[in-house]
DNA sequence: GGATAATACGAGCGATCGCTCGTATTATGT
DNA sequence: ACATAATACGAGCGATCGCTCGTATTATCC
């Protein structure tokens, strides 16, 4: 058994009526994660719910973690592209309001079929090629240190790579344990408190200004 | 099928050699989990492990989510020690110092058994019994609270749960992500730096002297 | 319109899973 | 010592899973 872990499709969808069935696939795999769970989501059960037979599932997809795949890979381009226009557009701002529409922008990306989002961050294991799709992640990274990077005048001198892993991780912790976790400061009233309070975060990071604070016990682990 | 969600041991474990059983399964449970992954992790398998039988395991546990239950309590009441310890040892510190005491010691939490620590991360699906087991977040958020409450005066005006719920949820994504997926920058010489940064993160949020920003476009979102 | 390729179908095999239940063994109390 | 309770055992049932393969249907090309 195990270790068979194809992730791409066995055959290239070249026909109308093939990608139709391809798509009808991976949109029964997205519904049937929402209302069953990732467990319960079973090949046979997939197919079933798209209307086709399992033998046309296996002709596009080797098994179950490929079809994951394309959910996610999909449920993530969406994202992107919202995280993408947020950094374009905040090009041209100064740090501090830039930031304030990066954040706002990632807590409106968590929001993109937040049903989705809570089965593949809370069920879906980050096992064999699942793993590897995380480059969701280093994609964001890239985003925001091409930013900090143009703008390194306003900030202080620092290590870019490190800054961005600081504040990416920040922020996507941040909005996605309150879109998870904390319904309640997501609310029409609250939201906006929730982004002043991250941005200050990140800002009074970044800044210069910052006071400057002495690294003494610097020996403290290990 | 599913839907019996118990996670109590079905019966007491009274006499010592009961006892032994139980730790034996719970022990096996987590080297499974470890070896094997999560998916491979049945319960004839755990029981074979365990050198124990099936039959024997079902006496005590109901299924495989209550061995999985019982391992994560058991390696949350570890790394909460290590936090424990560290908020007490940083009661009397001002507070840069205390922040980087807890954060050092959040790092050193996360250094708890990390294979185990990733295997629950990255694999364990939070559904049923095990969604209900992250009162360890709610745990190092009220230590965290208290903390902040005893050391009012040194900080802004702020509410209380708001500022701990960003702190902890930063320092501990911060962590977490530098354990799994950054593990140059946890080598003995980085290390430091990060700290150094986490440090600089929380206490500039926390700080009253940071510069205070106009807070213009709230309605950014929605 | 006939040949060939592309696509769709689904019964069913073999493996594994969770779990029960009847039985054997060991401890406890008197 | 014996009776009773506690504990341990494991064969095996029923359900589900992933997946194949032989066959039927539909599109494409000349």
């Amino acid at each position: 058994m195990a270790a068979r872990a194809l992730t791409s499709p066995r055959k290239r969808a070249s026909q109308e009526r093939s990608r139709a069935t391809v798509d009808a696939l991976v949109e029964a795999t997205a519904r049937i994660l929402v209302r069953d769970g990732f467990d319960r989501a079973s090949t046979n059960r997939i197919a079933q719910e798209a209307g086709v037979s399992i033998g046309s599932l296996y002709q596009y997809f080797p098994g179950k973690e490929a079809l994951v795949v394309a959910v996610i890979e999909r449920h993530n381009r969406e994202i992107m592209q919202v995280a993408r226009a947020a950094v374009v557009e905040a090009e041209g701002l100064p740090l501090e309001v830039a930031a304030r529409g990066i954040i706002a922008a990632a807590i409106e990306a968590h929001r993109v079929d937040p049903r989705l989002h809570r089965v593949l961050a809370e069920q879906t294991p980050r096992t064999g090629a699942l793993e590897s799709v995380e480059a969701f992640n280093s994609e964001a990274f890239r985003l925001f240190r091409a930013y900090l990077e143009r703008h390194r005048d306003e900030l202080r001198h620092v290590d870019l790579d490190l800054a961005a892993f600081v504040c990416v991780t920040s922020i996507e912790a941040l909005t996605h344990t309150a879109v998870l976790h904390r319904p309640e400061v997501l609310s029409d009233e609250a939201v906006g408190t929730l982004v002043d309070e991250a941005t200050r975060l990140v800002v009074g990071y970044l800044r210069p200004s910052a006071p400057v604070t002495t690294p003494t016990s610097v020996a403290l682990i290990r």
